[in-house]
DNA sequence: TCCATCTTTGACTTTGTTTGACTTTGACTT
DNA sequence: AAGTCAAAGTCAAACAAAGTCAAAGATGGA
């Protein structure tokens, strides 16, 4: 799929260049043989804050793209988590913060087992949908905290 | 019967593939000649965590079913616990549960403290009352699951 | 036989991707 | 300052999967 095989180049490009990044979407498009908005689309849904990028762009004659992935200290980190969560959450996105700690290296992968366990599918199963997404949110949280 | 041909299909690609394989459910339905939604049944019939398996899957354009076959090794003990939890538990016993993996080495301390955190206190607060036990016991027998 | 459970099917829903038309912005020229 | 052109941004339509659910059909056991 396009899409993924763009972000996967991207996130090779932002390893070589240290984490931080400027791409043409003209031209990398062209480069592609894509559509330009094929890469607002991969930076939009790949490249997020939630993930733990910046982006910054320029309209205009010789404008760019800027991609950042921000460092942090851990508790930073899951601060910045922590504050992220709402007072619902659904699945899906959820699963995205823990995969994000996971990728960091700020939990291994039988703690993010664990932690996707009590988040995802069948463990909420017995709490009424209606209530689902905050309490998904209650157990995402407490979960942080104890990593802290 | 069509669900068990597939079945077996299946753990057979499994088996040539080492344990781990991905499938696109429309590509394969239609080389069997079958509708889509059986793969969706034999996979949610037959290929549950309960008999030790993960599936994964992605919707949209070039999405895909994953499933994961887990190689369970000395799991008895685990197996065992997952046995002994009711329909319900008190907080009180899901945490002696929690303490004697811990105590004998299955989950480490940071391991304990996030399933801690899921199944104690205030991340179910928000849960009514009267579902909590019922919920907390989910969340221990998926947590259970994910050490295996 | 009758009931419960398992299978099969298809209509409908949700999610994710690709594309292109149109808009906004900024830099450069005149 | 105005005009032009070269970017990036936005948005919605078309498309491409997988998920859900319920109705209908089979199967087997009491």
């Amino acid at each position: 799929m396009l899409a993924d095989y763009i972000a996967k180049m991207i996130e090779e490009m932002l390893n070589e260049e240290g984490g931080t990044l400027e791409l043409q979407r003209n031209e990398m498009a062209n480069r592609l043989g894509c559509v330009p908005s094929q890469i607002s689309y991969v930076i939009s849904s790949r490249f997020t804050p939630e993930r733990g990028y910046i982006i910054e762009s320029r309209r205009g004659g010789g404008g760019c793209i800027r991609i950042i992935r921000k460092e942090m200290g851990r508790n930073e980190y899951l601060m910045h988590f922590f504050c992220a969560i709402g007072v619902t959450i659904e699945e899906a996105e959820a699963v995205a913060y823990l995969k994000n700690l996971f990728g960091n290296g700020f939990i291994t992968e039988r703690e993010f087992k664990i932690a996707y366990a009590s988040v995802s599918g069948a463990a909420l199963s017995a709490v009424p949908p209606t209530l689902r997404a905050s309490v998904r949110a209650d157990l995402l949280k407490q979960i942080i905290l104890s990593l802290m």
